[in-house]
DNA sequence: TACATACAC
DNA sequence: CATGGTGTATGTA
């Protein structure tokens, strides 16, 4: 084993120079700094592609002229002028740090590295698939017309744009009234989940051929571990991504970028280097890997974001390499899991297992709307009722309740406020949510408000177990996670018989009906209201499941933060066989996954496909 | 545990 | 005039 040597040879491990490396140096000392400012209200996509021959200082003029007086502008003028009081003083913590120390932070980083360096796996193959601009592709198929022209997808904020609408400096996640001002003649198209859903599916139809156990982040981004593939085929791999690359265009008339590498966190990346319609390969060597990281900006690494860049920057490390010439310092000031996270990023180590998406455990389930800030009681607790009822239908189409329920406030001035509060009992119902989030409101009185909120978490899965079991397990307090129940898919398939054809054999209503009594506790609900809600038709449901799969791209799980291999987590510890347990679908037939997570998703999933199209139309517009 | 923040998409 | 919604992770008191 060489690991002892690490790759960077040189790395400063004296103060050599403790200040004023910055490079964007603070002006003053805490006065407006407004060029960081702009920085701030560009945006987190700036350097994402077909940003190229953007004249970046006269757009981000315009922003700045346009934001300048709002709230949210005062807001952000906040925010910007606190983290750069806490750069600073992270800039002081740092000159002070004596040589002694650094020596000694010096033996303990090398040991962690030694440590993560030998966790380093390169025998898989693993690649992330990105579609390129994916909302406003699916919008040109249908809308030819539209290619030549700036146009965007969203509504009050941007979620994506054409290429041709970044050439003017229109990004994702602008406000639509400050990308009208860059470009005028810009043309904004509403969401169309129904149709990005139906290219999603074919897509990953594609993908399953090349990985069945694919793990699809969100509608147009996925992994796949094309190790398997790769060797059974006897192909090598980039053909292998490009081939995949074209059948997806040729199926779907979208483009889609790739990267391969040995990991997740290399192909992420990677996936951005040849950003519109391209792939870039990192071989599985760690000299391609290392060298493939040393020049990246941190920024471009997922997790990083423009807090994190921004303290990282003055400490003078802008590249991923300069984290190992600096580790001695950052060792000093960062945690031990951002310590371990930045370690990992410079190594290029990550993830080298994929799993489906089904294999996660979701934690939360929440609700929140934005409004125009009000401040009259009987108004907030309209937009609470409202918050409460959509939260009652995803918890009602997930089967869930929570034991925790918080309320989330933000306040005119764009200050956030949440309160959270252990509940009786497991709660799934919209009088539950709005009562006590109503308690919660009460003592924040008096407020104005922009936008209310409310999640639950400490889940409760009422589909997973009996409902008895879900009682008693809501009773019992501590012991938590219990031993995995071998529960058969009987129960989830009698569920979405009474859900599809309304007649459930009297056991399983009554069991419901019983449920439903627990889970409320409660007197003044009409029990059999709420066994209605449950047979709620599936059109209702059809329509919540559009947001279902979108919340369950993101829901995923893949941790994004650090979680170093070395810790690698026993999360769903299987009892292994699972994979090759096989039941039919009880909608679609096929044959999926026995494990009930797999298959109650796989239903969810497959519900969503069939009843979308009717329902859906109705409900979006 | 509760709350605030950062981050991703 | 004017800046979203859903979910996860982490730091800190």
């Amino acid at each position: 084993m060489l690991v002892s040597e690490p790759a960077s040879p040189k790395r400063e491990n004296t103060i050599s120079n403790p200040e004023s490396s910055p490079k964007h140096s603070e002006s003053g000392t805490s006065d407006e700094s407004s060029g960081t400012l702009r920085h701030r209200l560009l945006g987190p996509s700036i350097q994402k592609s077909g940003q190229d021959g953007v004249n970046q200082a006269a757009v981000s003029e315009i922003i700045y002229q346009a934001s300048q007086g709002s709230k949210y502008f005062e807001h952000q003028k906040r925010k910007e002028k606190e983290l750069t009081k806490k750069v600073e003083s992270i800039v002081k913590q740092a000159a002070k740090v004596s040589n002694q120390e650094l020596e000694a932070a010096e033996v303990r980083v090398d040991a962690l590295i030694r440590q993560y360096e030998a966790t380093r796996d390169l025998t898989q193959t693993i690649v992330h698939v990105d579609c390129d601009a994916f909302y406003a592709s699916v919008e040109e198929l249908d809308h030819p017309e539209l290619k030549s022209k700036p146009f965007a997808v969203g509504k009050g904020v941007l979620c994506t744009c054409n290429y041709v609408a970044r050439k003017f400096g229109v990004r994702s996640a602008m406000a639509e009234f400050v990308a009208k001002k860059i470009c005028p003649e810009l043309i904004v198209l509403r969401l169309n989940f129904p149709k990005y859903i139906e290219k999603s599916n074919a897509i990953r139809m594609i993908l399953s051929e090349y990985d069945p156990r694919h793990c699809a982040m969100t509608l147009d981004e996925a992994y796949l571990n094309i190790t398997e593939y790769c060797a059974n085929m006897n192909k090598d791999r980039e053909e292998v991504v490009s081939e995949m690359r074209r059948r997806i265009f040729e199926t779907t008339g979208l483009t889609v970028s790739a990267g391969i590498g040995p990991n997740s966190r290399v192909a992420k990346i990677a996936s951005n280097v040849n950003k519109p319609n391209g792939q870039c390969a990192i071989a599985n060597d760690r000299e391609a890997v290392m060298e493939f990281m040393c020049n990246l900006p941190v920024r471009k690494i997922t997790g990083i974001g423009y807090v994190l860049e921004r303290q990282l920057l003055a400490l003078d490390v802008n590249s991923c390499g300069e984290i190992y010439r600096k580790s001695a310092l950052l060792y000093q000031i960062f945690t031990d899991t951002t310590m371990t996270f930045l370690l990992n990023c410079y190594l290029g180590l990550g993830s080298t297992e994929v799993k489906p998406i089904d294999q996660y455990e979701r934690k939360s389930v929440g609700c929140e709307r934005s409004f125009r800030a009000i401040s009259d009681m009987a108004q907030m607790k309209q937009k609470l009722q409202h918050v409460a009822e959509d939260l009652e239908k995803d918890c009602k189409r997930l089967n869930l309740a929570g034991r925790k329920l918080g309320l989330k406030l933000k306040k005119a001035t764009f200050e956030q406020i949440s309160r959270q509060r252990p509940m009786p009992r497991p709660i799934n119902t919209a009088s539950d949510f709005y009562r006590y989030g109503l308690q919660m409101l009460e003592k924040e009185l008096p407020i104005t408000v922009r936008l209310i909120g409310l999640r639950i978490t400490d889940l409760v899965n009422l589909s997973h177990e009996g409902p008895m079991k879900t009682f008693l397990k809501g009773q019992r307090r501590h012991n938590d996670r219990l031993e995995d129940e071998p529960s058969t898919s009987m129960n989830i398939h009698a569920e979405f018989k009474e859900l599809f054809d309304g007649s459930p054999d009297m056991h399983d209503d009554e069991e419901i009906g019983e449920l439903v009594m627990i889970i409320q506790g409660s007197q003044e609900e009409d029990a059999s209201g709420v066994i209605d809600d449950y047979r709620s038709s599936a059109k209702a449901t059809a329509a919540r499941d559009i947001k279902n799969e979108y919340e369950l791209q993101h829901n995923t799980a893949t941790p994004l933060m650090p979680v170093p291999e070395s810790e690698s987590l026993p999360l769903s510890t299987d009892s292994g066989d699972s994979a090759t347990a096989l039941v039919s679908c009880p909608i679609c037939g096929n044959q999926v996954s026995a494990d009930d997570q797999a298959l109650n998703h796989h239903v969810d999933w497959c519900l969503s496909r069939g009843a979308i199209r009717e329902a859906v139309k109705e409900t979006f517009n």
